[in-house]
DNA sequence: GATAAAATCAAACATTTGTTTAATTTTACG
DNA sequence: CGTAAAATTAAACAAATGTTTGATTTTATC
């Protein structure tokens, strides 16, 4: 399905409300308000807000299959390299698109509805066989480590990622950050993410001296 | 506030459906109903259903906090088998409270319950202080790093952990472990957390060679 | 065993929920 | 312009929600 300006901006709207109250404890009323569109608009554009739901997760979640596997697939890169880009990448998706990930995440752990799952699944399991494969062809190369638990792997990284996001006034508050700037916050946290996440790798996937 | 076996039962009954479906999507009926109790039981115990959210919290995470305290101020552990006992005890309460810790983690991404927040925070700054001193001590003691970003490191055991809970099912497809046992795979997924946290921390925190 | 407090119950309460309807307006196009 | 399709609207819909009520039963204490 194709979504026109007035589907997307429904569509973003929902996800702002569902990210800040959940889902359940929004309301269509909130978001038709809060998106200038009349209620009944979106059982007319979407079928139900279920539906709305799901239209989100194919909206924000359609091209990341390819990107990892174009990236996976690149022959000019060594897999040191490519699992660089990935964790980056990863960071760079979570941290612009915060709203997002804490539906996805709130999403997978009621685990209810089966359009959601199925997309969901589907697109790590793609994730995990292409990373098993970089791995692989690391270990061939003599830099990677034999017997890496990718779903272990990428657990850290998804899960440090993501509790960092969710605690990110907690991490402000404790290291003294109160008065720096929003835009700034986000870089800084963005690049000790990345930086804490590659020692991690390196220490799980490598035989560093 | 002290609560009796009917209490309890409630409590915990409200718990399972909570994690399940999620807090806003649970009704009180279905709370009573499960629970073998009127519905009115609920408000004339708790006052309400938030309130009984909020006993929920409390009764999860009342001892917490002193186990963490009693531990790191032990004199008669080094700071690295601290760290290791730190690491299997957060393990084992997530894998035995797996149902609670879903409902606090869509709660810590809600971050709308004003009561909850409070508690969280506070434990989570209590802990966090603990295990800095825990990591200086260590440090004088020759056998931790300097400069580690406690905050990352609480974020990527607590993160890591809370990511392989709530996609198990994946783990278990991918790694073929489908026919195994509940009891067996949660030991299993236990033993498998253990030593990769461990390894990560001692990367992390230590100047291995 | 009398009495007061606590516990339990079915029923009712007012709100709010997602969705639909039926009428009206806007848009697209020959 | 004319007209059919698409978009938009206010209103209505039934169902479900958390909470309260007021009566009844159970429990505990003297």
């Amino acid at each position: 399905m194709a979504y026109n300006d007035k589907h997307i901006q429904i569509i973003e709207t929902a996800e702002q409300l569902f990210a800040k109250k959940g889902y359940e404890a929004t309301t269509v009323r909130d978001i038709a308000d809060q998106a200038g569109v009349n209620i009944a608009m979106i059982s007319y554009y979407f079928g139900s807000k279920e539906k709305l739901l799901e239209a989100l997760f194919n909206h924000r979640m359609g091209g990341i299959k390819m990107r990892v596997e174009s990236l996976v697939k690149n022959e000019s890169l060594s897999p040191i390299h490519k699992m660089e880009i990935l964790i980056d990448e990863h960071i760079e998706r979570v941290v612009h698109n915060e709203e997002f990930y804490k539906i996805l995440l709130c999403e997978q752990v009621i685990n209810k509805n089966p359009v959601i799952i199925k997309l969901v699944t589907e697109i790590k399991k793609g994730n995990a066989e292409l990373i098993k494969k970089l791995i692989a062809d690391g270990e061939e190369k003599g830099v990677f480590k034999k017997d890496v638990d990718v779903v272990l792997l990428m657990s850290t990284m998804v899960g440090t990622v993501m509790q960092v996001i969710i605690s990110q006034n907690f991490y402000r508050d404790f290291n003294c950050l109160k008065k720096m700037g929003t835009k700034n916050f986000e870089e800084t946290i963005q690049k000790k993410l990345s930086i804490h996440v590659k020692k991690i790798f390196k220490a799980l996937l490598t035989n560093e001296g």
